[in-house]
DNA sequence: TTGTTCGTTTGAAAACTTTCAAATGTTAAG
DNA sequence: CTTAACATTTGAAAGTTTTCAAACGAACAA
């Protein structure tokens, strides 16, 4: 296997891999590109080297350097946008993941509160209380051991940052 | 707002959040339904409920059991399937996770090993193989969370399902 | 057996998403 | 100010997913 075919191969595993979390499968192209590319790569390049029309190329750049796992970088007497992947890219889809985790911690929360100040309660409303509070706890739970990861994590990785 | 409204607003959360998670939202709904109702519920209870015919409950549901999130119980004396959550259903949820987070660990490893085989090195490879590292590095930790994560709940849980 | 009550499968319709090509903005150089 | 070189937006076409109604098949009851 060449250099070439292991890019695409990269390229199409994660593809896959982002489509099995839910997401467009050209994010997966696109990050995997970048995260494999020594040198800042140009819109132009990316869908030259993907072989999609820059349209797609460029909505989709742009929801990544929103979620904050890509960024535009300036190059000297350059015009053209040149993006690359952010140095912890792992720990910043981490840090995405672990943020849509506390939402459904304030479900669990929200529907706790809500179940327990009904003026008249029975057994289906005492079952979702206890339901809400078991999902509370987990989430508070998941969120402690989150942050201790991620903590971790950049300590050990903070070293090849400097 | 009365159990009823309760009820549609936890639905619908559920529904928004497995939807962001890339998954169908009648996947969220029938989750959502099944951890408020305190007695098992079949297909057509939950078809009704939700207002949705048969025919996608039932593969939704299926599914949904594939994945061990709800399952079958079998009520005496009644020709119906009824459904439940699984008793620990976030848990479950999460070991899901992990297992797919487990998946890129691998593509590390796969990809650092193939990127440092090559007979003639570049840059390119290079670089490659170093990010690969750092990603099997990542999900390595990560893995070794998830672990103690999912034991630490489990024991707190226990007590509960005894 | 035979009829009834279920769950599952199927095929078609509707809704949604992805993609492209072309038009429109935007920025910087001349 | 004008032009050139880009990125972004838009609207239409293609592809995919979700949904339903109806047909099918399995299991049980009579």
């Amino acid at each position: 296997m060449d250099k070439q075919e292991i890019l695409q191969n990269l390229i199409n595993a994660y593809a896959e891999a982002y489509q099995n979390l839910g997401y467009s499968s050209l994010m997966g192209k696109i990050v995997a590109l970048l995260i494999a590319s020594p040198e800042p790569q140009s819109l132009d390049q990316i869908s030259e080297t993907l072989q999609m029309s820059k349209g797609p190329v460029s909505q989709i750049a742009r929801k990544l350097k929103e979620h904050q796992l890509i960024e535009k970088v300036w190059i000297p007497g350059e015009r053209k946008d040149y993006y690359r992947a952010v140095p912890d890219i792992f720990g910043r889809a981490f840090a995405n993941y672990a943020s849509s985790m506390r939402r459904n911690r304030r479900l669990g929360e929200q529907f706790e509160e809500l179940a327990l100040s009904q003026p008249q309660q029975d057994a289906q409303l005492e079952h979702l209380a206890v339901r809400m509070n078991e999902m509370k706890r987990f989430y508070e739970l998941m969120d402690e051991h989150n942050r201790l990861f991620l903590e971790t994590w950049q300590e050990k990785v903070k070293p090849e940052l400097a």
